[in-house]
DNA sequence: TAGATTGTTAATCGATTAACAATC
DNA sequence: TAGATTGTTAATCGATTAACAATC
């Protein structure tokens, strides 16, 4: 039965797409939640909970077909229709990011960057990197919802309003800084302060608990 | 009073110092609950517990005071005192984290960076790329305990098991695949997949409730 | 004193886990 | 049939929020 997704789970779904599309691979047609669970350290019936709510459900002593999972989550995650984003501040981590070919198999196709310092485009981008002061005309033009910022945390507030004015619906920041937006503009951030906030900590407990 | 923080706070905790550090520096020498909620959109009451569980407390009708706070939320973090750490897979993504200044704030020092295609440099970043042969080496000798990976997801877990065996306690995973590590280490997903799930799901509605 | 603001204790909410019924 | 496995309903757990007492 489709219920509604947490986005606990929802944030789960890619880790059981990777998981099952590995089984694919050496042929495991079919898969239990405990199979699941254990690959990737979570509770059996966490797994079952998760999957029920997107797929059509699996068979008791058979498992689901693994075939038919991975089709259910690719389409729940949207990677079957791509989503057109654009992407703010091409310095190092922005190129980095454009010349990832992974995320078209997630269903974002990155269509254009934009920098201050206009157009020294890389080899292997495939994008042309434009001047900010168009980054509003093309948002609009091509109806563009997504917007990715990798721009220093000084500008990040500043390219996001132009963003939202433009049109863009979600932001993905990568600037380690929080943005002001109107409610019906989801931001998620990329945080990387807060990773390592988390190892910082796991770290000082372990070294602690070793003397 | 110090309580233990809970993984939810302590993500928010980088959050605080970024926003007290701006009040900081416009000068604003005490600040209310309130205020800092409101610039970070949480509730206010949350704000307050948070608090509480890393600084020595605020005085009623005053406040807090902003450079205690800073002081003390630093501290919490560990950033003041370093932890070094290596990185595995200087691709693009690689690089990219090599040559953000950032990271030093945080408290954490890459000493190091390892990759299969040997030392191809790049100007701006300060540490050699070694070939990876020498990474159980290092890492021993330097007894890291941080390790970065940035390799293809094909070749993490190998990563992974390399670094665990040299005696790296946490690992901060950006490949896009689930480690298999044994109980006392950390890994830390930066999981973009699961971003873009949140992004995409957020667009899906949005577009959806529009038509 | 009055009022703003902190901090704590209790209530609510949501997510995870456990127990159990259904079924192939 | 017996047993493995699914899926659901109930219980537990943890985090957030609300209510309230403390205090400057």
């Amino acid at each position: 039965m489709l219920q509604s997704v947490s986005i606990q789970t929802l944030q789960r779904l890619p880790d059981y797409l990777n998981c099952l599309k590995s089984l694919l691979q050496r042929n495991i047609e079919t898969v239990s939640a405990k199979i699941v669970a254990e690959s990737l350290g979570l509770g059996e019936i966490q797994v079952r909970k998760d999957l029920a709510s997107v797929s059509s459900g699996g068979k008791p002593k058979v498992g689901y077909v693994t075939r038919d999972l991975v089709r259910d989550l690719e389409t729940y995650l949207g990677y079957h229709d791509s989503h057109d984003a654009v992407l703010v501040g091409a310095g190092k981590l922005g190129k980095a990011l454009l010349s990832y070919e992974g995320f078209r198999e997630y269903g974002l196709n990155i269509v254009a960057a934009f920098d201050t310092k206009g157009s020294e485009s890389d080899d292997d981008m495939q994008v042309k990197i434009l001047p900010v002061e168009t980054l509003s005309d093309l948002c609009r033009r091509l109806k563009i919802r997504i917007g990715i910022i990798t721009v220093p945390a000084v500008h990040a507030q500043e390219v996001c309003d132009i963003l939202v004015q433009s049109g863009v619906l979600a932001i993905w920041n990568f600037a380690p800084t929080h943005l002001h937006v109107p409610g019906n503009i989801l931001v998620r951030n990329e945080n990387m302060a807060a990773s390592l906030a988390i190892l910082s900590r796991h770290l000082s407990r372990k070294l602690l608990e070793d003397q």
